[in-house]
DNA sequence: CGTACATATCGAAGATTGTCTATATGTTAA
DNA sequence: TTAACATATAGACAATCTTCGATATGTACG
């Protein structure tokens, strides 16, 4: 996934009150229109294409209502994106232990 | 740093092109404009200052120029807030070998 | 079927952002 | 001090984004 995309979608205070939400935890939409408190539902909706469409939420359908949850192997996986591309130098191999260093006994 | 903001300063395609020119290089801000080709200078600034906000560059000036260059160590922070906050599960202390289960001889 | 409920989409208003040109500010050297 | 150069700021404009109310779509149940 695009890092610019990627930043785009959790640059937006909203979102990312959406995104702890949802982190762990499966909420319907109402739910979250009812948690946040203080937005409308087809903002909710709004935000949460947003989130789906940068694959950053797991979805599923019961019945009338449709649960997210937060991709977090997806979060990860775009942070590690970003640290290799704008601070290589914390993540150098040097500052890893080679598990060919750890003497297994 | 609040993740919205470090989010918002990073979710641009021109500001990350400079991010990665100013990675492990100090440039002046004309050599930025030069290496982008599309960009003129005012908005280069403009770029470099929303990075100077963010902290995420550090600055020099010498003489009639100003030197830039990417602070890693704030990117990998931010990128450490943002994984803490959005993805606990893998940055779990489980999926780390502590240190003292390392036989040092 | 028709009703009730949950979610998504539409269209518009207001705010924010990215870019430009023009110009101001800061720095060096003649 | 003045000229030349580097960078920052101001103001304008277009594009994008956030939010909303209204409404369409989808689903379950009498």
């Amino acid at each position: 996934m695009n890092s610019v995309l990627f930043a785009k979608a959790i640059a937006d205070e909203t979102r990312q009150k959406i995104m702890v939400l949802l982190c762990c935890n499966w909420l319907c939409v109402t739910d979250v229109v009812e948690r946040l408190g203080d937005v409308r539902q087809p903002t909710v909706s709004h935000h949460l294409s947003i989130l789906r469409d940068a694959e950053l939420v797991h979805t599923r359908r019961e019945g009338k209502q449709v649960f997210y949850s937060l991709n977090q192997q997806a979060v990860a996986t775009c942070c590690g994106g970003l640290l290799v591309k704008f601070a290589p130098d914390t993540v150098a191999e040097s500052n890893v232990i080679p598990l060919t260093d750890i003497p297994l006994n």
